[in-house]
DNA sequence: CGACTTTGACCAGCGC
DNA sequence: GCGCTGGTCAAAGTCG
């Protein structure tokens, strides 16, 4: 259906550039000619009027479908990505018993200087305001206030006015839900709460890919949390046995009974570095800045399942193994790099933008080769992935969504880097 | 007053 | 079985 919209919208255009043609030659070609009676001139200037009303109704009508096309892409993207991700699921996890443990790289060291946002480039880039940053720096509720405001003035299209009473709804419906998703087998024994059995697998089976692609995101930043593109919804928050910083807990809150959490939690031994854990994929249209993230989110999970499916530390993407890489050949590139501590069997991936390139115009130029790197946890190894590598680069470079999500996060990195206030203090 | 955040409580998993 | 820990819920509080 979304083809045949698309040769719609091709068909209108076409059709437009033809009227536009001639509404630029046939009134020039006949008022140039010597005298032209009054009667003439008002007859072409209506002609003219009505040629106008129609192009303009016109141009309504292709931005229309132009809107159209883009939202379907945006959907259709996201389905194919759950759809590469759910084929590989079914691959990845009948081979490998991943086990549902929690992950626990959130503690990695702090690394040297730079600093990093995620995704605010492409919002500033799109309503050219500079003041994302800023806007960041705020204190904890506030920013996830002004996170709302921005999204809610980004995305016309998202359910503006219903999206609270929505959330309300959704709110219980992810109380259900997310009973399902963690305790799902446990659960039935213990309450009475779960009386959508035929549900059960189906909602185990999103759980098991939620809690699969999940990815970490490490960045340098005093605000309490990165902007994203997403809306999401405090519902929780803990301190952790390691790490003197609380952890919260998020949820997307674009639309309602999306699986998509994160959590947010600084750095214990440098604090300025937050680590934000993503897990999930959204089940709904994104704007740009969302749909880098998630893209980025859905292609690293794509590389941590597919690491743990193969056997020989090297995945489809080309990605080699922890251990070459570990120990040496990228380490130049990350003088202060953080070694990987402490991962679990869990699989998931770190993608850590805080060891910030010292000069962004450096990065600007060439966004992918920022100093970023990431670091894959599977069963079997802990992936660190260089993205200037030869290696990382070939795979990577199959998914332009996730370069281009990348260089967004590098390339706004640089823009906020030179500003920014002092920290603000957390409550 | 509704929407949203905070925070104590609850629950499950895990190790001992 | 017990205690610890992480994840989530939901009532209460806060905010606009
Ligand atoms: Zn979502």
């Amino acid at each position: 259906m979304d083809s045949r919209r698309f040769d719609d919208g091709r068909g209108i255009g076409l059709d437009l550039s033809m009227k536009i043609s001639q509404a630029d030659c046939t009134p020039v070609a006949s008022i140039f000619p010597v005298k032209v009676s009054n009667a003439d001139k008002t007859n072409q200037m209506t002609e003219l009027e009505a040629e106008l009303k129609r192009m303009n109704a016109e141009n309504q009508k292709l931005n229309f479908m132009l809107k159209d096309m883009t939202k379907n892409y945006n959907s259709l993207q996201m389905h194919l990505m759950s759809l590469i991700q759910k084929r590989q699921l079914a691959h990845g996890v009948a081979q490998n018993q991943v086990s549902d443990r929690v992950e626990e790289n959130m503690r990695l060291p702090a690394s040297k200087d730079g600093r990093q946002f995620i995704g605010a480039l492409s919002l500033s880039s799109l309503e050219s305001e500079p003041a994302v940053s800023q806007q960041s720096q705020s204190s904890e509720g506030h920013g996830l206030r002004e996170d709302r405001v921005k999204d809610s003035k980004f995305l016309d299209n998202q359910l503006p006015s219903k999206k609270r009473k929505i959330n309300k709804l959704y709110q219980t419906e992810n109380a259900i839900s997310s009973k399902d998703d963690s305790h799902h087998d446990d659960e039935h024994q213990s309450k009475g709460r779960h009386q959508i059995g035929h549900k059960e697998s189906d909602q185990t089976e999103a759980t098991k890919l939620r809690k699969l692609s999940r990815v970490s995101v490490r960045t340098r930043s005093d605000s309490s949390m990165i902007y994203d593109g997403c809306q999401w919804r405090k519902y929780g928050q803990k301190m952790t046995r390691d790490n003197s910083n609380p952890r919260a807990y998020y949820r997307c809150g674009m639309a309602p009974g999306c699986p998509v959490r994160k959590q947010v939690q600084r750095c214990a031994e440098d604090k300025s570095i937050l680590t934000t854990t993503y897990e999930g994929e959204h089940n709904h249209i994104l704007n740009p800045v969302a749909m880098a993230m998630a893209t980025t989110t859905s292609a690293a999970a794509r590389m941590s399942l597919s690491n743990s499916t193969t056997s020989e530390g090297m995945n489809e993407f080309g990605l080699r193994a922890a251990g070459t890489q570990m120990a040496g050949t990228q380490m130049p590139f990350f003088p202060g790099l953080p070694t990987l501590s402490a991962f679990s069997t869990f699989p998931a991936v770190t993608l850590d933008l805080t060891n910030g390139p010292i000069n962004p115009v450096q990065g600007l130029m060439n966004p992918v080769s920022g100093n970023m790197q990431m670091q894959g946890q599977a069963p079997f190894c802990n992936n660190q992935i260089d993205v200037q590598s030869g290696s990382m680069m070939g795979g990577l470079r199959v998914d332009p969504n996730f370069t281009a999500a990348l260089a967004a996060a590098i390339a706004n990195s640089m823009l906020t880097a030179g500003s920014q206030p002092a920290m603000q203090s957390k409550k």
